[in-house]
DNA sequence: GATGCAATTGCAACCCGTTTGCATCTAATT
DNA sequence: AATTAGATGCAAACGGGTTGCAATTGCATC
């Protein structure tokens, strides 16, 4: 038994390791399948449905979005969560570190007797390179 | 031929004077199948690929987004565009009427030399009843 | 009103991201 | 080393959304 019932008693999988160090070292949010594909160059026998499964085993760490695309994306939870400008051209994606809604999540809340547990951001349109 | 090139030609069709008119009379954004349940009403030989086929259509008019859960909302493109807080527990969805981001739009815009075309916002948590 | 034709619809099959059942494997404890 | 619950690989299934095709319909023109 584990002696911390947050972190329960997951094991520690090649696996799992390797997902979680994809993570950490990604500039932007992943795909299940750009996981999957760079797990993949280490431990070639993975398939996607361990990504998946670790995904809901790692969920307090992890941050889910659904895009427009219809795709979900991934990234660990850090103290200091990003949005990201997204191209419409390119696909490029720009994380922004600063939350634009930080300041207005009290009036928010209190406007609306919401209690704010997270939120969505995402900003869409054309990047630098191809105004 | 059209007179105005923007509206191009598109016809007049049962199914799609009824899906504007169910979207107009939506106070949220719907699901396909809400609508197609909703147009089904009168119009019961409907099928759901005609819904897609219109949500396609009337791109210019309507606004896609894709929560959370996987599925897409459909909503009238109005002057004024709205954000929604969405209760974790009843799923009940309130719209705020004004948008928190225009005001840093500007600011974000020009920081990361981005033109910005469109935005998405979400707001998670626990409604008033749900608290 | 009849004709021509492209847009639209209904239907069924398909696509693709994600999930699940099951047998096997493995991490972690004894 | 034996035990066992959790994890993995594999293949099949699921579900929202898309697409090919033949039949229908809106609409411009006669």
């Amino acid at each position: 038994m584990s002696k911390n019932q947050n972190v329960s008693d997951y094991k520690s999988t090649k696996q799992r390791n390797k997902i979680i160090q994809v993570l950490q070292d990604a500039k932007r949010p992943l795909t299940a399948e750009e996981i999957y594909l760079l797990v993949k160059d280490e431990l070639p026998s993975v398939v996607i449905s361990t990504i998946y499964r670790n995904m809901e085993a790692l969920k307090n760490i992890i941050v889910k979005t659904v895009y427009n695309d219809g795709k979900a994306r991934y990234a660990l939870t850090k103290e200091k969560h990003t949005h990201n400008l997204i191209c419409l051209k390119c696909t490029k994606i720009i994380a922004i570190e600063k939350c634009p809604l930080e300041a207005l999540e009290k009036n928010l809340s209190e406007q609306n007797s919401f209690e704010i547990l997270e939120h969505k951001l995402e900003i869409y349109g054309h990047c630098k390179d191809c105004r």
